[in-house]
DNA sequence: TATGGTTTCGAACACCGGTTCGAAATCCAC
DNA sequence: GTGGATTTCGAACCGGTGTTCGAAACCATA
């Protein structure tokens, strides 16, 4: 209905393309690093030409239009992203086990896909209607998956509280990107442990165990 | 040395102007309504000029570009949301006392200074230079009052850890910008309680006081 | 090697952005 | 009221933006 079937073929609506694939992807991956580092709107289709070596509208056999090449990078990488911690927390654990790989999945996803994740993180906004709401799914999915875990060690007393106390998590985790160094700072891993260990003992608590 | 002298005056640099002082004040209360709504790129001199009803070329009396403009957003809120903590501070009490006095304090201004608020919050990246230095040492001094207490409440055995706790408690202060509704959520000095609640006892404690 | 679909190019279009600047309007002191 | 400084206007400039489109290049198959 939307975009239906013209005589010609774009590696989007079409489904996977045989040797356009990796193109497509290097097209996403420098898009996520430039819009990761500028922002949405500062990033111009040139500086994506640019930096991959298409010419301008070359670039649009790939996506309809920036919004959809925004859209492309936020589906992909936050789509396996949800699907990978479905199925950690598929595998069971106590709720402080299921809470920590919660935090090193996401940690994980933040060291290997930086710029992607970042651009899923604050450019949701930039989004509008249908794209909006299919990215905006994912991202209830993924709140509903911590916020489970959260209200079993919290008791469960109070609805309202475990949401807030959820996205208080999603606080710490997403604002990293405002001050994270990799070449300064110590790994993601460490940063995970002391998350988790602050949550589940409170600030009193210095060591919830060895270093 | 930067804006000297020239003959004519403008209500920037010279200082407080009688009668300009409110349009001025409305100029940055109606900027940093849109750049907090739409962010700073996705705002026009032209849309704060059709908010204000100044002309477009009219506003650039009252500052020298658009960067100028946010800056003095910045600088003014910031500067005295931080001058109002470092007087919290200085009038002592327990170190959980005085986290839970920084937390509401922050959340008063939330509340009173929204749009603002947010802006320095997001925003200070769009500044660059000399601006961007300015801002960027009321957020070190700002940083510095939060991680104190955190440092005495923890035992600062660990110089690390407590920097990172620190910058857990901005992350989850700070991304109620991204999903508060002041129409449906609960009101702040609730949120501020269950906040340092949390950060006192862990996910453990559903309640630490009386509702 | 011809053929037809796929992929890329590059120029052009229409628009909107921040900024400048000389002139007009306004205000206040004399 | 007159004069001089302050404040505001409005038009213009110039660069950059997303997008379109017909033609060229490429590639695989017959």
């Amino acid at each position: 209905m939307t975009d239906s079937d013209t005589s010609t073929t774009s590696p989007r609506a079409g489904g996977a393309t045989p040797r356009t694939a990796p193109k497509l992807e290097k097209l996403l991956t420098s898009a996520a690093a430039l819009m990761a580092a500028r922002g949405f709107t500062d990033t111009s289709i040139r500086d994506v030409a640019g930096e991959t070596g298409f010419s301008l509208g070359g670039m649009y056999y790939y996506f309809q239009n920036k919004e959809d090449l925004l859209f492309l990078i936020q589906e992909n990488t936050f789509g396996s992203l949800l699907q990978l911690q479905e199925a950690s927390m598929a595998e069971g654990g106590s709720a402080e086990a299921r809470l920590r790989r919660l935090v090193h999945n996401h940690l994980g996803y933040f060291t290997s896909h930086f710029n992607e994740l970042k651009v899923c993180t604050f450019e949701l906004e930039s989004l509008q209607g249908e794209r909006y709401d299919k990215v905006a799914e994912l991202r209830r999915r993924y709140f509903a998956l911590l916020a489970g875990v959260v209200g079993e060690l919290t008791g469960d007393s109070d609805e309202a509280r475990v949401r807030h106390r959820a996205l208080f998590v999603f606080g710490m985790l997403n604002w990293i990107f405002m001050w994270y160094d990799a070449g300064r700072d110590q790994p993601v891993e460490r940063l995970g442990d002391e998350m988790v260990d602050m949550l589940m003992g409170g600030l009193a608590v210095p060591d919830g165990r060895a270093r």
